[in-house]
DNA sequence: CGCCTACTTGGCATTAACTGCCAGCAAGAC
DNA sequence: GTCTTGCTGGCAGTTAATGCCAAGTAGGCG
């Protein structure tokens, strides 16, 4: 119900934001510093640390609500579909919810450029990975002779998203003028086509 | 001319990592400060930050070397053997190359359960992932109607890093009691055996 | 042995990312 | 209008990390 408070909080997150990916771009990840952005974004330090809990959050900070989205994607997606088909479904509805597409190309840059945020992007992604396993296990055929079900779930959803890591590596390598989802497929094809 | 001076240096580094990890695991990662490990292990904090150049590489410091031999090891491997298979026996060199189980053990615990660690983890990881996607391209048959060679040498590169991982969480939360080879062999089955 | 050079070590100051605390102010409820 | 609630900003403090400089020590040389 707290209308006015929520909707100037939206207002100062976006100029924050947009305020720090400008920075980041023009100088630089490492040579921005926290105080420089309160400054030229208008607000105390203090509180853009109330905003942000960390400056990698700047960044990276919409992950989480994206992994929910994914979840519940994967878990729609009708029975019979496979595991693979499934996650597939459920990064085509991400692809679709993200930021515009330069935006999504600058913060891309900016990730695979500066190894400490690729880090950290990474490591935050693994915490909604591991909500995705059950999900994922739960479509398996337990047949015999396979791994434990949750050995093969976890191995699956790790490599969806190395390969979605590696896919957006390679797009914003080139500027995204080849799709994205072309480009998960080749590398999904690379690793399961035998031959 | 080895002398004394890179002698007591081995001596010092044994030391300070000693006490590091002991302190790392009494009281966590996070709760032990530079200050105290420099104190316990009788060294000024300016000195110990000569030898490790940040915390992190108290932990993940020899990370470096063990890519260097996995890189030297696969390019070692015959060539007519697949970038998987090279892969594979890189891995297998480097599980006898690293800390004895129960140091190997307790590293592993404190990186996973360590956000911050797990992200320097990472990152070095992705360092040697990128020096060995030109040494699996030049492995790659380049036959027609496949996906362009550094994208299949990449997206390789990153699903056995993403089930080396797996299976290195796997193992480290049985205690080590399931073969690490063994669980690398089942993640990679459930990614690439169809049906 | 005595000296000189090369290299290491430790202390001091500084920076940058955070965190806790407290006072002031503005929004919303009554 | 007042009163409560919760946001905001300043200030001080902690921790990791870096640069600088003075002091010490190993090792070669006359």
């Amino acid at each position: 119900m707290t209308t006015l408070w929520e909707r100037s909080r939206q207002v100062a997150v976006q100029a924050i934001l947009d305020t720090a990916v400008r920075l980041f771009a023009e100088q630089g990840y490492e040579q921005t510093t926290i105080a420089q952005i309160a400054r030229e974004a208008g607000i105390s330090q203090r509180s853009l640390f109330r905003y942000f809990g960390t400056k990698e959050d700047l960044v990276c900070g919409d992950q989480e609500a994206l992994g929910e989205l994914l979840k519940r994607t994967v878990e729609q997606q009708p029975a019979e579909m496979s595991a693979w088909d499934a996650l597939r479904a459920g990064f085509e509805v991400i692809l679709t919810a993200n930021h515009p597409r330069e935006r999504a190309l600058e913060l891309s840059r900016l990730i695979f450029d500066t190894p400490s945020l690729h880090a950290r992007y990474i490591e935050k992604r693994l915490r909604w990975q591991a909500e995705l396993v059950p999900v994922i296990r739960a479509r398996l055929g337990n047949g015999p002779g396979r791994p434990a079900p949750d050995t093969q779930a976890k191995a699956i959803v790790a490599t969806v998203f190395a390969c979605i890591d590696t896919a957006t590596e390679l797009w914003a390598g080139h500027d995204g003028r080849i799709d994205l989802a072309d480009l998960y497929d080749q590398c999904l094809a690379a690793v399961r086509d035998h031959g």
